[in-house]
RNA sequence: UCAGUCGGCCGGACGGCCGCUGCCGGGUGGGCGUUGUGGCCCGGUUUGCUCCCGGUGGAGGAAAGUCCGGGCUCCAAUGAUGCGCGGUGACGGCUAACGGCCGCCGGGGGUGACCCCAGGGAAAGUGCCACAGAAAUGAAACCGCCGCCGGGGUCUCGGCCCCGAGGUAAGGGUGAAACGGUGCGGUAAGAGCGCACCGCGGGACUGGCAACAGGACCGGCACGGCAAACCCCACCGGGAGCAAGACCAAAUAGGGACAGCCGGGCGGGCGGAGCGAUCCGCGCCGCCGAGCCGGCAUCGGGGCCGCUGUCCGGGUUGGUUGCUCGAGGCCCGCAGCAAUGCGGGUCCCAGAUGAAUGGCCGUCGCGGGGGAAACCCCAGACAGAACCCGGCUUACAGGCCGACUGACACU
């Protein structure tokens, strides 16, 4: 596994992204907003993780959350916004999923968040 | 060989690429702080973080449930007793302690190895024992049975039938349970009324540290169950918990103490610093302003609000510490039936904090299914340290070892 992603640490952190611009694939949920101090010096992306106790017991959940930092620390380094925060909500098929799936759910919700499609308005009947 | 009982152990193995974290060693290094001075600069020093390289350690038998017992920390009380509440409950031992463990006793189950038991007190008191049943505990006469009593009817004059008053716990019936059971005697019928045996109660004495076991002899038999109903007895227990507790630093808002200020404004004067613009100081002068409460009012005085300086305390956030060497693991010897204890040797074995101990891939092995086979497919449990120990309970794919029991077969 190349080098872990930053995560976050505090809860404001975490609070602070919601309602930023989201992707939804079946293993996770990927919200994300540009960090607003400008002031820091930070150039890297960050990333959350949240694994609910939904997900199943403390094994389960550690091996999804495993997972799920092992995929972005492979993708993100080519395709990260370093001037974003990330958080991701993991779902049931995480612990199922193939990896190289989740590396391509990866790579499309990168692009999703990033360039969000103009909301879509569904025609009238 | 099959079926079973008990105890102990394991919880896939190996390899490749990449990654996390503790410790140790190294870096002619670099960066950011820190430390010693009354103050500043330079150099070097101390120490910490970060970065790089190498070595080494890194989840469990239950880490789980948080059900008991301790250590440790703070708070309260500071002795003892009483009251209340909670817990435990045969006996002996082990242990730091326990509701744990070992041994033993009693009761129950099993052909057996062995297993199970919330196992003090019901003659201290209160309460409950539904339904059924006549009667449910200092018990009871519904049916039945009986004829020493009284009355009536009938009559073949022996008797028979009915009623009343009684006797009777052997029989029927009810029930989980009905004043112990069987037999003989006995009687109007019966009854421990008497006797024998069994059961029950008391019990000299014997064995055992004890629980307890055996039991001469005595008693015709009285004393039902429930204490996981209240209760009584004995013993034990202060409360909260590592988010305990201790320490450090910065910013912001605000609090307290002390000192100074006719406390604000404008203009002027004097003094000091500077080339200067300007800045600083003032028991100086003039003018303007002078809030709120209390007080009749001018005056005078008090309190609150204010500014400056110094010091102190608290909260939020962050960091450090507590934090892992301990009733410790392994091996050997001795004592003991054992739990366990003692002695010797040896080892250091996770310390994270939005939380590391891993991610991906390959090979082999084990289990199940398919196939003649090569082989293919599918499964791989329960579950993640959070201050640390001793237990208990619950979950668990599959496998290994040892002792023992019962069948069958063979010798």
């Amino acid at each position: 596994m190349p080098k872990p992603p930053l995560t976050l640490k505090k809860r404001a952190e975490f609070l602070r992204l919601r309602g930023g611009t989201r992707w939804s694939g079946p293993a996770f949920l990927m919200e994300s907003k540009l960090r607003e101090a400008a002031g820091t010096a930070l150039d890297a992306p960050r990333f959350g993780f949240t694994v609910t106790k939904a997900m199943g017991n403390a094994v389960a959940r550690n091996r999804i959350r495993r997972r799920l930092k092992a995929a972005v620390a492979e993708v993100a380094p080519a395709l990260a916004d370093p001037r974003r925060d990330y958080v991701l909500v993991a779902r049931a098929a995480a612990s199922m999923r193939p990896f190289v799936d989740l590396k391509k759910d990866l790579e499309q919700a990168f692009q999703r968040v990033h360039h969000p499609a103009p909301r879509i308005r569904r025609a009238k009947p």
